[in-house]
DNA sequence: TTGACATATGTCAACGTTGACATCAGCCGT
DNA sequence: ACGGCTGATGTCAACGTTGACATATGTCAA
């Protein structure tokens, strides 16, 4: 900036009013100032710029498990343009589902002064730290998975309920004998809630809830191997439940690998190619992209000044039938 | 930390001093200082840091065309994991597949002092403006298609070998019309890649090309709609060649909602599923992830001061057999 | 002509941090 | 006892920017 005060003979101030359309200044004095700017390339300084006004950076940090799962990468997508028209950038690092990454996260954010954190939990994480900072008023808002240790905001699906209401479509149709196929640790919050819903509508079915008939692997491979568990069994399913998009792929994988079009299967979470499987893949489909942008706005409550208590968003699901949900459970 | 200072009753510097590890400190004050860090919740400034000290942030820039799309969302995990393990934040903007904003996000980070920028360029983009920056050493990588107008860095699928293989895998079988089904603007680099890779391969086949067995579409839909024509066609191709992800997917569909089990079909990129595919899909799958990864490496190579010619890196394709590229041609 | 006022620009300090250099106490060897 | 060294801390300025306030020039009404 200095440079280019020199190059046209006025002080950085000037320059300063010109470019923050601040003051008065001569139109004259303006045009020399763009083409100098134009000139040497000058690009504005902003962290000297934050650092002077004491405003907090313009970015919001978002913290998720994993880049590469396309819930994340669309969840990640609906904040992403939900705060970018505020103006806002976007910061993301993922914590690879650890806690210790997922506090290195937070501090490195923190010092980097983001006017906003947002936070997809690792299982094992604890959030207590954040206590000051929520304090201090800074927004922060957890999502898919609510925080630990400490009133927050957060945004997350209608796990139970969805979870519930796809187990009750299987009972709808006749089943009677039906499969939990989760992954992840089983005391992650999204696997705990679903889980909760499966028994909630084997509950209210009059059903009684088989301990064998459940399983569960921490990957695609993983969750392959759970499904082939339990259809393997001397009273199998006939039919199943997966409780998330790798649990669901895994158990397409098993069914298919198997040969087995008579399993009924309902997945949490929508897959890409759902409709064309054989048979076409029912699912409770969560809204990622509808879950940032609802968490977003939130933040851009928080920055607006909205005070109020901390509040907890559901995110509701939608069943959408598609044919492996509607499978009847072969005569007995 | 001027606050820390005074409740331990020494100054500014020796905070810093504690803090950096820097100069000696007596043992018995780092405690102290270290005390009150903890008590106050003492987070240091990383914008005021880097201003003093005249770094570039530690962060690097990544501009995609879209969260939501998973081979975007990969190839950012790739580039954050690599650049994480090196101690630097990636800050992510998506451009929606538009210069514009493109430009402006390239703007904010160059404001903000990145380390690198990283760049899936949009279609329209025109990177001449970046010379500037470029001639300061601050390293700058193109993703997947290469720089318009700018000699840098980039890192590129073996598109057009991809595609020759593929294409010649159907060639193999016996096919002889061979359907193009594209998406995005014919003048993506992927694209024209791509279509070139399958001009070479029906040429070294000796078979002539038809234009009319060139169809595209912008989005799964319209992918499906053109899969449609193709089959519609009075002399039909007996095999499909899909450009990308979303063109797979939509000529999936297509053959799935015609019950078209006969045409041969060959993707570039995988998807999730293609296994379960009926029949399971053949790819020629590129590796996102890999991408990623080697141009964090060219960057930080570029950091630690290589400043050698700009190059090309080329990420091999790898053919994935699995049914669906295998199917022969009807007898005629 | 005066002074009140608007316009255009400048001066200075400060944001939080750290390099460069200064200060001071204690200890060593001679 | 003295110079020199080491360890522990302090002082000051500067990074690039902008708020607060000052200055200079011109315009206009009384």
């Amino acid at each position: 900036m200095t440079d280019v005060a020199r190059e046209v003979g006025v002080t950085a101030k000037t320059v300063s009013r010109v470019l923050n359309d601040d003051g008065p200044v001569a139109v004259e004095t303006r045009e020399r100032v763009m083409a100098a700017v134009r000139k040497l390339g000058y690009q504005p300084n902003l962290m000297a710029r934050n650092m002077r006004v004491g405003a907090r950076d313009a970015a919001v940090g978002l913290i998720i498990p994993e880049m590469g799962n396309p819930f994340f990468g669309t969840v990640a997508g609906g904040v992403e343009s939900a705060v970018r028209a505020r103006g806002l950038t976007l910061i993301v690092g993922s914590s690879s589902e650890t806690a210790e990454l997922e506090q290195s996260l937070i501090a490195t954010f923190l010092a980097r002064r983001v006017s906003a954190l947002m936070i997809v939990p690792s299982a094992a994480g604890d959030h207590r730290h954040l206590r000051t900072e929520r304090v201090a008023g800074l927004p922060i808002v957890f999502l898919d998975r609510p925080a630990v240790g400490l009133r927050a905001d957060s945004v997350v699906s209608a796990n139970r309920e969805g979870a519930r209401a796809g187990v009750a479509h299987l009972v709808a149709y006749g089943h009677r004998r039906i499969g939990f196929v989760g992954d992840q640790p089983a005391t992650l919050y999204t696997r705990r809630e679903r889980f909760l819903g499966y028994r909630d509508a084997l509950g209210r079915a009059g059903l009684p809830f088989d301990r064998a008939l459940v399983e569960t692997g921490h990957d695609q491979e993983a969750a392959a191997h759970a499904t082939l568990r339990l259809l393997e069994l001397a009273d199998p399913p006939t039919a199943l439940f997966a409780a998330n998009n790798l649990a669901s792929m895994g158990a397409v994988l098993a069914l298919s690998r198997a040969g087995r079009r008579d399993v009924a299967l309902v997945g949490f979470d929508d897959l890409p190619l759902a409709e064309v499987l054989d048979p076409p893949l029912t699912v409770v489909a969560q809204d990622p992209a509808g879950m940032g942008a609802v968490a977003a706005q939130l933040v851009l409550a928080r920055l607006d000044g909205d005070r109020s208590r901390a509040r907890r968003s559901l995110v509701p699901t939608r069943l959408l039938p598609r044919g492996s949900g509607e499978l009847p459970p072969p005569p007995r």
